[in-house]
RNA sequence: GUCCCCAUCGUCUAGAGGCCUAGGACACCGCCCUUUCACGGCGGUGACAGGGGUUCGAAUCCCCUUGGGGACGCCA
């Protein structure tokens, strides 16, 4: 047996930790078999795949212990778990298909794409693209292709409705409907594959036997099944795991959570106990006790125990668990040891002098300057922003814009970051010493210190962006309705 | 709108027709320990979404309703 993990990293590096959730199950379910465990990272998109986002993931999985295996090299030039640059073979299997009959090139433009599917929703069904609303007729076809115009390849799907059985370790068989498949881009007019082709080549490439993957690809299932069988290939068990949720219970998401491994991190959280927690979510010990490692869960792992509701990524549990960790598996001398790694490591030092060398009369100055850095909530109070010489309202339209500009942000260092906060300054006509001022504030928590946008980057994405939504939140937070009239200035 | 998945305390869960007067954990509350706080110990509040079936018997099986989530991209 063999199973995988596909990475999907994020623009800014920022490994999910919804990724290692399913990474953690995959990895228990194939060692209680005896099995491999190999990760995949997605990198068909060049927008959101640098070398340096795919490092990090790893070694985030690393940090947390999920160890996995070299699979079988499947002629990538990053070795077996990269598929970079390969965008070769996948045409190819694509060209494969175009040849069988299993797949067609699509000249549609994206407004024609609006169209037909407007078209279809006015119908009152599905908005799934069947081949018969794509294909252009013949001379139209000659025409654009003389012309140069861009394609992509799609597959082809049935017309007519019908069930499409998904078979599901968790959930039995799981009924589709063809009516509801569109006929899916295989290959983008980029030349690189989409994820459903990717995948399916990839997983029989690599001999994958059972995927392991969030429920959100369900939907899906009936495309890759279909290609498995245009291919001849064998098709993977298939288990469909229950996704990660925020408070209010919709999917995990780094807008409303911090959904970074490095957040949890730097928030002093042990990656055992992270692990055990990721371990609780969704499933249990046949014993039901809530404390336990990797090797136990491997050896009592049980892909049945797996429960289907959704659970809410619930802090105040982790906290607890991560309290249990410290207490009971570290000595004085072992926590000594970890906190000199976690805080005072030469790496982190080496950061963060530079930014207060100069202000520092003695040695204990240095503490209280960049202890907000290692702090995770800060002991804030809403009379600290009186001082600023922005009004009330000005001030929170500062510390909202930033905090939604800061959430979009596809490269967090220090110039992008600068960048993003001048741009949006300009915008709101405001000088940009008072328009950092709060979040100075919010940041570090004084209205003296080092550079905000320094700070910024040294405390990393998902810890800037919950500190500038703690401070909106002390200073009275925004109405749903106040929200909408800012959401409008901003978008102008 | 179309389709799919899901449904036990506020949260994570145990529960495979009788062992359920529904168990554990977090959070919360109270008491004990303690110079404070925390840790630890003891106790408490708190759930089978609703309605129909099936059965001698339903949290558990079936159906409907409701609720929640997901998918419907040249994202993954």
């Amino acid at each position: 047996m063999t199973v995988r993990t596909r990475i999907a990293p994020s623009p800014t590096g920022d490994p999910h930790v919804g990724t290692a959730y399913i990474a953690l199950f995959n990895l228990c379910f194939a060692r209680q078999h005896g099995g491999q465990f190999l990760l995949r990272i997605e990198d068909t998109d060049q927008q959101r795949s640098t070398p340096e986002s795919e490092a990090a993931i790893l070694a985030s999985l690393r940090w947390l212990g999920l160890d996995w295996d070299e699979g079988p090299d499947v002629g990538g030039p990053h070795g077996p778990y990269r598929q970079s640059e390969r965008a070769g073979i996948y045409a190819g299997y694509a060209e494969q298909l175009l040849v069988q009959g299993h797949a067609f090139k699509c000249y549609r433009t994206a407004d024609e794409l609006d169209v037909i599917r407007a078209a279809r929703k006015e119908a009152g069904i599905s908005t799934a693209l069947k081949p018969s609303d794509l294909i252009l007729p013949a001379d139209e076809i000659a025409q654009r292709e003389a012309a140069g115009a861009p394609f992509v390849v799609r597959m082809m799907v049935p017309e007519q409705a019908g069930p499409c059985p998904v078979p599901d370790m968790l959930r039995g068989t799981i009924e589709l409907d063809w009516s509801q498949v569109d006929a899916q881009i295989l290959l983008k007019s980029d030349g690189l594959p989409t994820y459903h082709l990717a995948n399916v080549v990839d997983d029989h490439l690599m001999q994958i036997s059972h995927v392991i993957r969030g429920e959100e690809w369900i939907n899906s299932a009936p495309k890759h099944i279909l290609l498995y069988q245009y291919f001849g290939w064998q098709a993977p068990v298939f288990c469909h795991l229950p996704l990660l949720r925020n408070p209010d219970k919709s999917k995990l998401s780094k807008r409303k959570n911090p959904t970074s491994i490095l957040y949890y991190q730097r928030m002093g959280y042990l990656p055992e106990a992270l692990l055990n927690y990721l371990g609780r979510m969704g499933w249990s010990m046949p014993d039901e006790r809530e404390k336990f490692t990797l090797v136990d869960m491997q050896a009592n792992f049980a892909i049945e125990r797996v429960s289907l509701g959704g659970p809410i990524f619930d802090i105040d549990k982790l906290n607890w668990l991560n309290g249990m960790w410290i207490r009971e598996d570290n000595s004085t001398e072992q926590l000594a040891a970890r906190l000199v790694d976690w805080a005072l490591n030469q790496q982190n030092l080496l950061a963060v002098i530079p930014h207060v060398h100069k202000r520092l009369n003695t040695l204990s100055d240095f503490m209280p300057m960049v202890g907000f850095l290692l702090a995770g909530r800060l002991p804030l109070t809403a009379s600290v922003f009186d001082e600023l010489k922005l009004d009330a309202e000005t001030r929170l339209k500062v510390l909202q814009f930033a905090s939604w500009r800061m959430e979009s942000l596809q490269a967090w260092d220090k110039d992008s970051i600068f960048a993003a906060l001048k741009q949006l300054a300009d915008g709101l006509g405001i000088k940009m010493k008072d328009f950092v001022a709060p979040l100075f504030i919010a940041i570090s928590g004084s209205a003296t210190s080092f550079s905000v946008v320094d700070a910024m980057a040294l405390l990393g994405p998902d810890m800037s962006r919950v500190r500038l939504r703690e401070a909106i939140e002390l200073l009275g937070g925004v109405s749903k309705k106040a929200a909408k009239q800012l959401e409008k200035d901003y978008a102008a």
